[in-house]
DNA sequence: TTGTACGCGTTATCAT
DNA sequence: ATGATAACGCGTACAA
């Protein structure tokens, strides 16, 4: 097939292949008269000027990327959106990357960079387990955006920029209201059992919780969500929360390390007959949309996505201008006390 | 920053620039001691192929590319990944991409085709209503997999293939259901008011149902949902019927043309203090998890997800080896049977 | 205002 | 097995 490109353009308009490119960039120095003719070539021969070439001889992008792995984290949605808003303001564009489960992060920034002469990074969720050397390739700047992602704590923190919540303190938030409410026996579907992921990090806030109020810790109500199928979705949450009701052992109240897990708990908690707050408590993780609308309404630790989105983006432009180097911020999340929990029974 | 090329290792390693290239491509005709000293200076050395001028000379690029309309859209999720599957067996790779809703997808895929050598195009989601010449211009073969799409039947049968569940049909189903139930007051949310869109066919198929019953129509019980935000959200499914119940309207059952509206809608409901579904029976569209999990289960028309994307992907794959032209398959739904729905009130 | 010619980083072709 | 060189399609100094 052959492909139509700037010099047939150029042939059929009876001009320079440059005069072309000036009507295609909108360049100052053009006669109107003759960009409006190659204009109306254009379009009547339907060409589209390659994006690689471009991409190649370009030195000024005005261009930054996300990298997003993970795009059933509804989470992610406002977070994107907001993002580009803020982007586009800005007169940048948005490349949306969508990066596979077992691919890494990292590497494919780097091909990104290359092919796009990008001016920044922002990663959304992921973990991040990158040598200095790798990432030391990145010359970039970039942004780790852990709204459900763990950054270990030995990477160093001069390297590189983040923007969490805080998942260990949230969680034993959350698990200490619980307790406040006179649950003693409090079980936890966790989503991961990997160290430094958000999974973890959640678990221990629980047990801090735990030993705080002097509850002992009973490991047969920690549950982990089934490996095979998608961790974080509600078919998980209802598979590990009907396992824990039929194991036989006692609780009065559930924390779902992630929404999407608390309905599915939910939902098994009702085929199974018991009442929610009444007969068991059920607190959720993440503040998503379907926690507000589920019935009972779903008793949450929200995080603040946009706010975290609009500080990312900021962050990053900042960087890229040079008036900051690498921060690291952590934000407070919120507590919403909503219908599925109540006092403990008896 | 002075980025490092195939011509710097080529130096460092004392070879030519060819060698290099055929130590990256995996070439057969390379000595296998060459090979590892080059891919170790590669690996020392950090460099990274440049995508860009990869693209611009590559003739065989085995890629295909998923253009999606709407990331949020549950549906699509799953869709995705069963691409991603088939493609990967095929050795293809995968471009994802994702179009904003105010991009045109022809003109997207049109420069993507073109910086990518892509083999074929799937479009998900978005509207369709492209001039033949425009999409005339598009040489690669391409498939409008119209799940959450109407395409216009004025497009030339001829020149593109389709995957599509009739939405018209399956909504006249679960109005005629509903109907079966002895309601005759049914309300609709219905979320797009465009000719030709998805909310349209289904609002079609529900005018038919009343029809055919003898129930005369009446505009009251139509409520489109809140331009200004998300259409497809549980927010503006939870406003729409919040508004629907303050206008005293009289109705016995609601059929909301998407679950995630229908969510929204049953949350507004059991907030005004009425029952699901002693007093309001509620039925959904599309079969997502959440209807399954929601508190009532959601009755609904299923679409088959799976197979819908396995016969899109299969499909594209067959016209891109020349075994196949256009094609269109419409795809049965499902009715099912849950918890929001039952016998009219009365 | 417009056209010519070079180079961006890579792969493919053709010698060697 | 390896190296030199011509494309790939476009942007851009520079010349006109």
């Amino acid at each position: 097939m052959p492909e139509i490109t700037i010099k047939d353009i150029a042939k059929r308009c009876g001009v320079g292949i440059s005069t072309v490119s000036r009507a295609i960039n909108n360049h100052p120095d053009i006669n109107p008269e003759t960009k409006n003719m190659i204009m109306e070539v254009i379009r009547t021969t339907g060409f589209v000027p390659n994006n690689s070439a471009r991409n190649l001889k370009r030195i000024d992008a005005k261009s930054i990327a996300v990298l997003v792995k993970g795009i059933t984290n509804p989470l992610f949605s406002d977070m994107i959106k907001i993002i580009e808003e803020e982007t586009q303001k800005k007169k940048y564009s948005l490349v949306l990357k969508h990066v596979e489960y077992y691919e890494d992060e990292v590497d494919v920034a780097l091909e990104l960079v290359k092919e796009k002469r990008l001016r920044g990074i922002i990663f959304l969720g992921g973990y991040f387990y990158h040598s200095k050397e790798k990432i030391g390739n990145l010359t970039v700047p970039y942004i780790f955006s852990t709204i459900g992602t763990a950054v270990p704590e030995d990477m160093s923190r001069a390297l590189y920029s983040s923007i969490a919540v805080d998942d260990k303190k949230e969680s034993y938030a959350i698990t200490s209201y619980l307790i406040g409410l006179g649950h003693k026996d409090i079980a936890i579907i966790s989503a991961e059992s990997e160290i430094n992921s958000i999974g973890q990090l959640r678990l221990e806030g629980y047990r801090d919780a735990l030993k705080k109020a002097g509850i002992a810790f009973n490991k047969n109500l920690v549950r982990c969500v089934e490996e095979d199928i998608e961790h974080y979705s509600m078919e998980n949450g209802y598979i590990t929360a009907k396992k824990l009701i039929e194991s036989g052992e006692k609780f009065t109240a559930i924390f779902a390390t992630a929404d999407i897990l608390a309905v599915g708990a939910c939902r098994a908690l009702l085929e199974a007959g018991l009442r929610i707050p009444e007969d068991v408590s059920v607190a959720g993780y993440d503040g998503i949309d379907v926690g507000k609308y589920y019935n009972p309404a779903i008793t949450t630790i929200k995080q603040p996505v946009k706010e975290m989105a609009k500080t990312t983006i900021k962050l990053l432009f900042d960087i890229v201008a040079g008036r900051k180097s690498c921060e690291h911020i952590v934000f407070p999340a919120e507590l919403v006390e909503r219908e599925s929990t109540g006092p403990a029974k008896g």
